[in-house]
DNA sequence: TTGTAAGCGTTATCAG
DNA sequence: CTGATAACGCTTACAA
């Protein structure tokens, strides 16, 4: 496999014009360039990237840090920084974690080794202080509010969100709201958690536990929340429902136990997706597709040192009305 | 940021002694072993994973080559691609192409460069020869059949399976029947078609080109079909339909529209996805997450010199009986 | 506009 | 068990 030496010397030129007709240099005698350009494809010439990555200490990948590949939430993410990557001719390294966090160290560590370039974190498992340790290694940006931070974050203010849907059940004369969540402990649930006792509190409501319903994350979990809300002495009348795939279960299996929706069961979904509009799901959109394409965007400001700081931005969302509720 | 050499200096030791003990080499003395590492952690060492890559030839990254990010089929099969490297510690490099040639020649020539060790192709524009001119430089697997080649295929048998699917509606008294597919020229939709014409003409049915649906992608597609049945003089009595989730399309607008499934059109979805088996369609399973898998596997066993001629491996499918016919 | 030579940070080879 | 030293293939001062 002929490599930059042999092109020079086959060319009768230098390794050096070699290298910058591959760079498209300026300052080379269109002579020679033709000379070398001819013998690059007599040769079958195919440049090695590790050593063009070795020398100048830059991969062109970005790692893009997920617990599961297979989900809507971040295949909207993932195509959003997709594209933009694809524009900017940067890979994604797709790193699926299932939230272990020795798997998402791993990914860190992987900007210490130079293998990436910068990390976009759509989830994961370890804290702000673990992430803010790789700092000095590489941009690394995350899909949700962590606070002033040495690294990057992109978000929607998901307790505004929650405060909002909320308010427009009671404005319909709800006052049994429960939810639903996929994990209990993340980040964007302890943030709704905080909004709903709040907004409880303001209108008098008590309380309840059981009403937030835990481990929602798919279309089946969807389905199966209509068990669990069968089994209650007490049922809420409306559901704020954490991404419209588990929003579309419910209602689905809803209709199938012939429980009308609104009338007896009003649901707000999360995420805008195609499933929703399809269901006539009012739901909030938050921007998912803006959010990954800005996170690649962040990242590859910085680094191209167009920006030293990290950033923090705010997507703003939107109540999107249709008549589930 | 202190290098091999460096540790090396610091420790007293030579830098073959470093590198013998960052690869866990044996013939080192536990002695030097303990003070190298110990100089690593001190100057918070971190291997650049470039120079590896440069002097072993490999990068452990394989890239897997898809059009489109956010489609379900599609993240069916990246899931099944993705657990099997996060298991043999490669990472897989998404490389959206949107069908553009140009970009899946790019992906093909990373392999040229070095920039990856093996190519995982869900699906593509490029021809079966374009992607043969390819294979000297490392190992390259296709999700479809593309014949005896020099690439290693994973597939199931789209032909027999869409036979087997029109025998069943043939047998519940079906004659008037279509399909969708989502581009005319893929060679999955050419199989269809001929298995298509072969089977009318077993029970002597009239080929009608207008019974087949192209460009059916998604959810949204599939309520669409609804209108171009409609405005049809003669409409289908059954219809093959690829993809689960454009059958669920299809589904909702029927219901929307009192349109009694399976008594006034039979439905047969293909992918065996969750909103599939939610909605009670009957459904080809072609097992995407085993195929995934597979694909994975065998892009790696080649790799790891395991294996050197290309595999070609056919998946055996299964019709999942539910009630859409 | 061009060439020489010094790296980049590893691993591989081979002699001890 | 250990250490010199030669690759790996490229970019980039610096000098001409």
């Amino acid at each position: 496999m002929a490599n930059i030496k042999e092109i020079a010397k086959l060319a009768g030129v230098s390794v050096s014009t070699v290298s910058r007709v591959l760079n498209n240099h300026p300052y080379v005698r269109e002579e020679k360039r033709a000379r070398v350009l001819a013998t690059m494809k007599q040769l079958k010439y195919a440049r090695n990237m590790n050593a063009v990555h070795l020398i100048t200490g830059r991969t062109m990948n970005i790692a893009i840090m997920l617990p599961f590949i297979n989900h809507a939430y971040f295949s909207l993410l993932m195509e959003g920084a997709g594209q933009e990557a694809l524009a900017a001719s940067y890979r994604l390294i797709l790193c699926q974690t299932g939230y272990a966090q020795d798997k998402e160290l791993e990914v860190l560590e992987m900007l210490r080794n130079r293998e990436i370039d910068g990390i976009i974190i759509l989830s994961s498992a370890v804290t702000p202080e673990q992430i803010e340790a790789y700092c000095p290694y590489g941009p690394i940006v995350c899909c949700l509010d962590a606070g002033e931070r040495l690294f990057s974050s992109i978000y929607i203010n998901h307790a505004e969100a929650f405060r909002r849907a909320m308010h427009y059940l009671i404005d319909r004369g709800h006052r049994r709201i429960g939810f639903t969540v996929g994990r209990l402990d993340s980040p964007s649930t302890r943030a709704r958690k905080t909004a709903y006792e709040e907004v409880l509190k303001e209108i008098g409501e008590p309380y309840r536990e059981e009403w937030i319903l835990d481990g929602c994350i798919d279309l089946e979990d969807g389905a199966a929340i209509m068990n669990r809300l069968m089994d209650m002495r007490e049922r809420p009348s409306a559901l704020l429902v954490t991404g419209d795939h588990v929003a579309a279960g419910l209602i689905y299996e809803a209709e199938k136990r012939d429980i009308s929706i609104p009338q007896e069961l009003a649901v707000i979904g999360f995420d805008n997706q195609p499933i929703g509009k399809m269901l006539g799901l009012t739901t909030i959109d938050n921007r998912l597709l803006d959010m990954g394409s800005e996170a690649f965007k962040i990242v590859y400001a910085h680094i191209q040192g167009e920006r030293k700081d990290p950033v923090r931005k705010e997507l703003p969302f939107e109540l999107i009305e249709r008549s589930s509720v």
